[in-house]
DNA sequence: TACTCTATCGAACGTCAGTTCGAAACCCGG
DNA sequence: CCGGGTTTCGAACTGACGTTCGATAGAGTA
């Protein structure tokens, strides 16, 4: 077998193709490359850039993936389909509209600080894939969209995906959208060290999502789980 | 006189040194640029790319900036002084803060909807910036946040920028790039030919940060000025 | 030990980018 | 019409980038 890991890949399912002693090799150079690509996005990320961070030589690099643009895609793949998983197990697990809004921004946040690098890529650098690579992702997203658009119908008691009252489809999209914009935006300003733990953020943006700014700040401190 | 209009502009206030004649040249120029940069990214968008789409010669381009960093600066300082010039008069024609705080939105989104490219660009492109200019068009932004977050820190009547309670500035922050959140990542979804209009967009976002989503979808229609 | 597949290397190629610069065209007051 | 400043041009330079490729060292096996 002559033909590059990166090839292998293509007929496998779920990382198909990875010797025990490649994998964890893999997984370390797609961190490095999150956190590049988290820095300096990813048109100004090289592969040298890669490779000197690694330590791996630059033609060295290719054997882990086809190209530059794969290289990417495998983070994305990686992190969102995580993510995704994480989410509709959280909604499968029941309870009432408001308590699976809840779970759902916590759950986000939380994987926020600890996977950073990689989410902000996943967020800002959806538009750097192209034809196939591109659709596989904005796929997960609209699964991930989902998520959130059924609560939040749920939560306004609006039924979902009727033909009936298309305007509140609309109401509802945008204020899914709205809260996705609260959830990514936090990536241009949190900062791990200076900033509230995200736990307590959460409990304030849920706040701010179901009650609105009339109910006043969240007091000072609710121990829950 | 043999020094570059460029360089001109460092010694004088506005737009010091620009001839009647190059003046509406400069405008179609950045005009252009914002466009390129606000669909590909600023580092995707070549200098090359700029000079076909505009008709002016690759060199004849350096007539207006000085380097590529100096024409993403002046997009993003003419689009953000200009807002925040708006937003400060907004703020000075007084009213209580509820109805400050919808002419902020309001008047964000209609600016948004009229220079979507550049002010795509100033949200997104930061960091593209560095040193003197990074300062000043950071300088402008926090002057921007400011605006929201006095007001914000209003409506719930909270005492801004005062040393006790500090927890209370934590939240004023978080709540304010909450907002901030949501206007910003409508860059990631709207689209002015299928989606409603902002101002109706803009209700729905004031009446979720106001009341929150327990209050239920806003009704049909409301027509204001 | 010899063979095979895995994993790695370093040099090289072609392309494209930002920027420079001297020359030319243009506009306008004298 | 002439001369000086303004504006435009196109060619050229230099560096960086993604990618390819043949060679090679290592690991496991018969």
């Amino acid at each position: 077998m002559i033909v590059a890991q990166a090839r292998k890949r293509e007929t496998g399912g779920t990382g198909g193709g990875m010797t025990s002693r490649t994998a964890p090799k893999l997984d370390h150079l797609l961190g490095v490359s999150a956190g590049l690509m988290a820095s300096r996005g990813f048109s100004q990320t090289s592969i040298r850039d890669v490779a000197n961070e690694t330590g791996i030589s630059l033609g060295g690099l290719y054997y882990y993936f086809e190209n530059k643009e794969d290289l990417l895609f495998l983070i994305q793949e990686r992190t969102f389909s995580a993510l995704l998983g994480l989410q509709e197990a959280a909604l499968a697990e029941g309870g009432d509209a408001e308590t699976r809004l809840r779970r759902l921004v916590h759950n986000h946040l939380r994987y926020f600080v600890e996977h950073f690098n990689e989410l902000k890529v996943c967020t800002y650098e959806l538009d750097s894939l192209n034809d196939d690579r591109y659709d596989a992702i904005a796929d997960l997203r609209r699964r991930y969209y989902r998520c959130l658009t059924q609560v939040v119908a749920e939560v306004w008691g609006v039924p979902h995906d009727h033909p009936e009252r298309p305007e509140n489809d609309h109401r509802v999209r945008h204020a899914s959208m709205f809260v996705f914009g609260m959830l990514n935006w936090i990536f241009a300003w949190y900062d791990a060290e200076r900033d509230e733990p995200v736990d307590r953020l959460g409990d304030e943006m849920i706040a701010l999502v179901l009650n609105g700014l009339h109910a006043g700040p969240l007091p000072e401190r609710t121990d829950d789980s």
